[in-house]
DNA sequence: TAACCCATTGTTACCGGTTACCAAGTCGCT
DNA sequence: AGCGACTTGGTAACCGGTAACAATGGGTTA
């Protein structure tokens, strides 16, 4: 049994200033065709009242919820803390939600029951799923909006151009004299990890410098991959006085397996990260990482989806930055010791 | 204007089965008022053609939406991931899904809109608005089902013992030597900090050990509180050999300021941490902390939420539990140094 | 054989908004 | 005065489910 809840709708709103729903439907939907004097009249009494439009029956109505799914498949934690808060940030203050929805398993399926359920306003794709155009197809075809973040550019992509921020990364450690350089990798069935790898790859070949197998240890975005890729790094001969691994978590993993065997970060050798997710200043030495700014494209998401894109050029803030901390020395300042 | 966007909706079904809506609705709601003839006929229908009911119909005729919210202040970050991940492991395969929601500023007035709009089921309030009876009374009127999670316990809490598990963290450091022991506490407004506070001067009560303000540093349960706070009690003098944080983003922050200033951990100086979040294993050296199982308590208050409370004694899982990593050394093995 | 009961199933009125369509009032213009 | 254009507001159908209550049909009992 349902009791009536006696919650304040459109109706008593309507009884109450003396004008017919359609009216008070087009106050809160913001219509122009209402005269002044009957929309201040009709304010007054919502904010009164505190009714608050029951978003079922809107949902139901319109045939779009006022939900924003954050749709992701759990294998890189790291991000998703930076693009919670931005998303947030992005529908502060408006009538949106935020729903939380992982997709392990057969993303398409589970997404399409997602969408029939729930008739999300829009989803943002984080990667690697990103990167699946069924998935962007399966929108389309839903009428829901979609915003892709990392990598893909274009109508419905948001990215930083990952290979050049990574290329910048490993030619700045060059500079700081650096020859021997090992890599984390991330999954190989990730684009944008690939595309990472590949700014390395273009960074040590500018410079003539060895870039055989031996210097890419594979990982799987994780902080254990990471820490078993250390381990392999850590035992190549020569040692390499640098690694850049393709995520914070794993770069994470490097510094606690080098600290683990005794080999200081940086005296010994040298880290660095990629995204500047919260964790990289949080751990000892603070990790120096190349900044993605995952809160600030996720942000602009949402205000895509919402319909309100940002002016054509939305590059100003979507630029990747080197952010210094203590987890890198210059070569002629390490020791080569144990 | 809305295209009829041609979903398959329950009438199809009825149609297509050649029974009423109404038997539908029974079995996708499990009535047993179906014989299993009919049953099953209706279900094979549905797989057939991948039918889901639509949510905010469904929400609408309820008046109880398929949503369980996330309620938190922002203020801890820390446990966020835990919580997030656990409630979304007690919804999994069911019809609910997680709806993220931030309440800064005026806690009572944000969920109140938040509930009137969306008529979650249940939220999940996290400390310190577990701490607060108005929000409990305000689900009570609005029929949400609500459970606090963190101190309260009772019908609608959900709570480790932290006095005593933090008293036990601080035994187990004077067991292995330590006198000297710092404490960097919480807010002064979280009841969660206090009883931690709390376990923290009753074990060195009980060992009849100094617990004057001066090994008290305030923090704020932010990473960067607990380095302000580090830097602190690295300065008292005779200075603590061992600083029992209140969190683990604090117990990091100290790390940080113990390493910078040069005092290695553990070897000059042993640091715990407590919740045991992801973050621990990751920092080096990896920090001995108290486990709180925020996962498996957030699953339980999802459980609870939809109905099915686990047996009357739900306390196995919810146990503190001290988690050794590689923060900490008996005194004698610490270094007095520098 | 009529009366009755139980297990199933259907009828119909909502839930609280949106929207297509229509009606009425105001105004300026010829 | 007559007319259409424009503004503003009302009516009623609909979105896709749920639920109170009625109804149907077969077997059992008097």
């Amino acid at each position: 049994m349902h009791i009536p809840s006696s919650r304040i709708t459109i109706n008593d709103i309507a009884r109450l200033s003396g004008v017919s729903k359609k009216t008070i439907s087009r106050v809160i939907n913001q219509s122009p065709l209402v005269s002044e004097e009957t929309r201040s009249k009709v304010e007054a009494i919502i904010a009164e009242t505190g009714f608050v439009p029951n978003a079922q029956a809107r949902a139901l109505a319109r045939g779009r919820n006022s939900l924003i799914a954050l749709v992701h498949d759990g294998s890189d934690r790291g991000i998703l803390e930076a693009v919670e808060s931005g998303m947030l940030r992005g529908m502060e203050g408006s009538e949106f939600s935020l729903v939380l929805r992982p997709v392990e398993g057969d993303p398409v399926a589970r997404l399409r029951s997602f969408i029939d359920q729930h008739r999300p306003t829009g989803i943002v794709l984080l990667p690697p799923l990103s990167e699946s155009e069924e998935l962007t197809l399966l929108c389309d075809e839903t009428e829901t909006r979609c915003v892709r973040l990392g990598r893909v550019r274009g109508e419905h992509g948001l990215a930083c151009d990952d290979r050049t921020a990574m290329s910048e990364l490993v030619a700045w450690l060059i500079r700081l004299g650096h020859t021997r350089i090992g890599l984390v990798s991330g999954p190989e069935t990730s684009l944008t990890a690939q595309q990472r790898e590949l700014g390395y790859l273009d960074a040590m070949a500018d410079h003539d410098l060895d870039r055989g197998p031996a210097l890419i240890a594979a990982g799987e975005n994780s902080f254990e991959s990471g820490m078993e890729a250390g381990r392999l790094l850590l035992e190549v001969s020569p040692r390499p006085t640098a690694i850049v691994a393709c995520n914070d978590e794993m770069a994470a993993g490097v510094i606690q397996a080098a600290q683990r065997s005794g080999l200081m970060v940086p005296d010994a050798i040298s880290v660095v990260g990629f995204d500047d997710t919260p964790l990289a200043a949080r751990i000892w030495p603070a990790l120096t990482s190349m900044h993605i700014p995952w809160a600030a494209m996720a942000q602009e998401a949402v205000s895509r989806i919402r319909g309100q894109a940002m002016a054509a050029d939305d590059a100003p803030a979507l630029k990747a930055d080197l952010v210094i901390r203590n987890s890198v020395l210059p070569l002629e300042n390490q020791s080569g010791a144990t």
